[in-house]
DNA sequence: CTTATTTTTGTCGTGCACGATATAAAGATA
DNA sequence: TATCTTTATATCGTGCACGACAAAAATAAG
């Protein structure tokens, strides 16, 4: 067997992953510029609408991401008033995270995109077509 | 039935891919640093192996990519002597990409890749455990 | 008690992604 | 021919990801 047939695009499962997961962000971009968060920024409040007043590096557990990812993030959120940083008076290396009301309340405002997006006629049809591909490349792959 | 259950992130596809398609990349940075490689310039490659010579555009159509990210890869590529790029004779707008000697051979590094990744028993087997989870939620999904 | 190690968070530099915009060539239209 | 539109590529600014490293607090070891 020629081992260079696994240089193909198509033979490999990493690609269509790739490829949908920036293909998902773009779909969320335009609902999410609605709200002033990008896609990273709604995950993490997505995490703190779960649990509030949570560690930077339990945030960081649930989104597989490093604190030298989460910090920069946390800041911007921090001047866009969606959180506080608070320093744990029990451990002081700790950082807690706490939602302000502002943030609290986008809560309802976010709890709308998803059926927003299911039932948006203006989602153009060549991105769901590419999203439909790399969904069925990686549901051929994963049931092999 | 409550509206903001979508926003937990166990309830949501798009989390999973997008945790899935980072840790992937984390998972070949390892092998893809012995050949000199990024993982968006492995998938360049992996395009100019199947199919030299050809247009700036169909690289961007293969990987769903625009030019405002190839162009820089290209340019930083072309700075590691992979390949060359050539500006069309018959219409001035297009440059056409070429692998060089050295870019050619590199195929035979990068095939092994899979091979390596596949028996490494170095792999962090929590970052495995973080993307058999991954995976498991994907398939969950694309199951229903 | 002092020193060494670990834990938690943060900083910095590099390399993508991508929206907005620019530039030049090719083609279309009046 | 002059001008308008389209196409192909490139530039610029912003915001992640992440490796390498730093700093300070907590804990462990001697």
């Amino acid at each position: 067997m020629d081992k260079s047939a696994h240089l193909f695009l198509e033979n490999q499962l990493c690609f269509p992953i790739y490829a949908t997961s920036r293909l998902i962000t773009r779909l969320y971009k335009p609902y999410l510029n609605e709200i002033g968060l990008t896609y990273p920024q709604y995950l993490v409040m997505m995490v703190l609408w779960q649990e509030d007043s949570i560690k930077v590096s339990a945030i960081g557990d649930q989104l597989l991401l490093n604190t030298n990812t989460i910090t920069p993030l946390l800041k911007t959120m921090k001047q866009k008033g969606l959180l506080q940083k608070i320093k744990s008076t029990t451990d002081e290396r700790v950082t807690v995270i706490e939602l302000t009301k502002s943030g609290q309340d986008l809560k309802i405002k976010a709890a709308e995109i998803p059926q927003k997006m299911q039932y948006d006629s203006q989602i153009p049809s060549e991105e769901l077509d590419q999203l439909r591909t790399g969904m069925w490349k990686m549901l051929k792959y994963l049931q092999e």
